[in-house]
Formats: C-alpha cells, structure tokens, sequence
DNA sequence: CGATTTTGACCGGCGC
DNA sequence: GCGCCGGTCAAAATCG
C-alpha cells in the first residue's frame, strides 16, 4: 500500500522563493521561531535526555542496534513489527490549521483533515496494464537480468527514515546529488511517486519523493540507506548557528536533508519537536498542530518543521524504542 | 555529447 | 496460479 507504516518525521518548510531547489543554497531555517512558547532554553538541561538518546539512536550503529538489525537485539523488536497495521489518520495531519493556502500556499500548513473518505477517488485507470505481448516481433531479448544477489542476503535492510515537509517543489536540495530513476503512481492519490538513487558511485543511497494525498503541500521523503561519502556540495549544516532562534535565516545553509536523521535530530531540531509536536505517547502517531502563521511573517522566510511519525515496517515505533522523546510535556 | 529524466516493461512478493 | 502492486530497469528522449 501507499501508505505504508514508517517513522515519518513531519517538517514543515515554508520558502517564498519558489523553485529555488536547484539552486539550492538559499533555503531558509528557520528554528521555532514563531512559536509564542518557544524558550530555546527549556530543552538544553532537560530535554537532554532525548536529544541524547537520539544521538545514540541516531548514530547508525545504534541505530541498528535499536533497529533489531543486528542479531543480538532483534527479537526485541520483532514483535513491533508484527502488530504495525495501523495507517495515518487523515484528520492528525496539521488538524490544527486552517486551509488559507489558496493564496499563500508557503506560508501556512493547509491540512485537509478531511476524513479517510479521501481515498477514494483517483486510483483508477492505471496505465500499468499488462504488457500487450506480442507483436512487435522477437520479444525475448528483451528480458532484465538482474544480478542476482548471492544467496541468503535478499531484501535489504536498510534503515528506512521518511518525513514530511510542506513545500511546494517535490524534490528537496538536500545537498546530495540525486538520479531519478523511476515514477510511479501512487495508489489512491493523483501524485507520482519518484524513485531517486545517490549519484555517486558506490553509494546505494535510494530516495522516494511522494506528495500528500490528503495535503497536497506536503512532501514525504524517505531515505534509504546511508551514504558512504561526503555531501558532494558545499557546506553542510552546523547545529551551533541555527540554534538561536535569532538566527532564524541561515541563508548560506540549505536544507541538509541527508539520509541520515542524526544531523537535524541532534540539534536543534529537537526542540522543534518539542514546542510542535503535540502526541499521545501511547498514541501511534503523534498529530501535529499549526501554530498561527501571522502574514507579516510572510517575508520572512519561515522554516517550520513539523515531526509527524509513523509506523515502520522494519524497524517499529520511533517512540516504542525512545519514548522519552515523545513525552508530551505537561 | 555526456548526464539526467522520462516512461513503459519487467520483476518479485503477496494475497486470493 | 493469477493478478495486483511496489519497485527497478533501461531504451529513448531531453537537458545543459
């Protein structure tokens, strides 16, 4: 299914210029900033905790390690993976929001909170019909042979990680370069999915990019897989300049969005996470809630991240394995 | 002209 | 076993 269970960490960007993504330098961060209760100093001592936990559970052999992907500890998850079944709830996504994107789609997070009844539509008429056979003469030459993988190691395992960001272009400059190498409709919503591969050698970093289909602003992103190399452009995010929310333009830094969540998970981003994210511990997602986008702030180049996560097929609940940090603070 | 995108076919898993 | 479906391949088209 399209909706398939993993963390989704849910972002929120909002940048004026539009398609500036290839560009690509010139995305805006901001931290919070908006947020009325935003004190940047409540998460340094306390929230301690879970910034911690997640830089070792970012860090990626931990992260293997908490993912059951190594031998040792693997049984202690198995069982999350067994009973995840459940699917977003399309009313959770930004309830909190009004949709006022008609007119400045980057400056607010729209949520269509409708019920599941969305899905129904669309879906229909895939041109993925059978290959009409035949015709066309000889045929067989035609087969993909693909090297098979040698014995016992099939399907990957690679640590999947997956956000949303509410942006108007699909594909994020996170500073990788990127080859799409295949589309594909998505069940139930009119938007492709777009299958991208790292371009550099060796590296077996893959990418999907897939919009919303209950909230066309928001992008969802999945990584998979961890690069071996270094960011092939320029500079690369540094927690110590975005962690005042004065500076909430840090021009000369983009996105950064790597495959590997250890670089906006360590940082600051958690205290988005905590001011943004209102969920239920014991919840299996946590619901996002818009804070009031002022249209002064409008030239303001507002940077929200929202974390919204999910299920994961492999690998369990973000919060079954760090609770702490989807702690709602009283 | 090389690198990347487009796009239909193919593959393999899964459910019926 | 067949068909659906997500993912991938690769030839053609396009881009820079």
């Amino acid at each position: 299914m399209s909706n398939e269970p993993g963390n989704l960490y849910f972002r929120s960007l909002f940048h004026d210029n539009q398609h500036g993504d290839t560009t690509g330098t010139s995305v805006p961060v901001s931290v919070a900033g908006s947020s009325p209760d935003y004190n940047p100093q409540q998460f340094d001592p306390s929230q301690m905790s879970y910034t911690d936990c997640l830089h070792g559970f970012m860090d990626y052999n931990s992260l293997e390690k908490a993912f059951g992907m190594s031998p040792s500890s693997s049984e202690v998850f198995s069982s999350i993976e067994g009973n995840q079944k459940q699917v977003i709830s399309p009313g959770e996504l930004g309830g909190g929001s009004e949709n006022n994107m008609g007119t400045t789609p980057n400056s607010s997070i729209s949520s269509s909170s409708t019920e599941a009844g969305a899905e129904e539509d669309s879906g229909k008429s895939k041109k993925d019909l059978q290959p009409k056979g035949s015709e066309d003469g000889g045929d067989s030459s035609k087969k993909i042979s693909k090297a098979k993988n040698k014995k016992g190691e099939k399907r990957q395992k690679e640590p999947r990680f997956a956000f949303m960001t509410k942006s108007e272009v699909d594909h994020l400059e996170d500073g990788y370069r990127w080859r799409k190498y295949g589309q594909k409709a998505v069940k139930n919503s009119p938007y492709p999915r777009s299958y991208y591969r790292c371009t550099t050698q060796k590296c077996t970093v893959k990418k999907r990019v897939e919009r919303s289909f209950q909230d066309p602003s928001i992008v969802i992103t999945t990584y998979e897989g961890q690069h071996n190399h270094p960011i092939p452009t320029t500079l690369r995010g540094n927690s110590a300049g975005m962690f005042q929310p004065s500076s909430m333009l840090t021009p000369a830094m983009p996105m950064n969005l790597s495959s590997f969540p250890q670089e906006w998970l360590g940082n600051n981003y958690m205290s988005s996470i905590h001011n943004q994210v209102s969920g239920a511990a014991g919840s299996n997602y946590m619901h996002l809630h818009q804070q009031n986008v002022n249209p002064l702030d409008h030239h303001h180049h507002h940077h929200q991240q929202y974390y919204h996560h999910q299920q994961l097929p492999d690998y369990g609940l973000l919060q079954d394995i760090v609770p702490s940090m989807f702690k709602r603070e009283p």
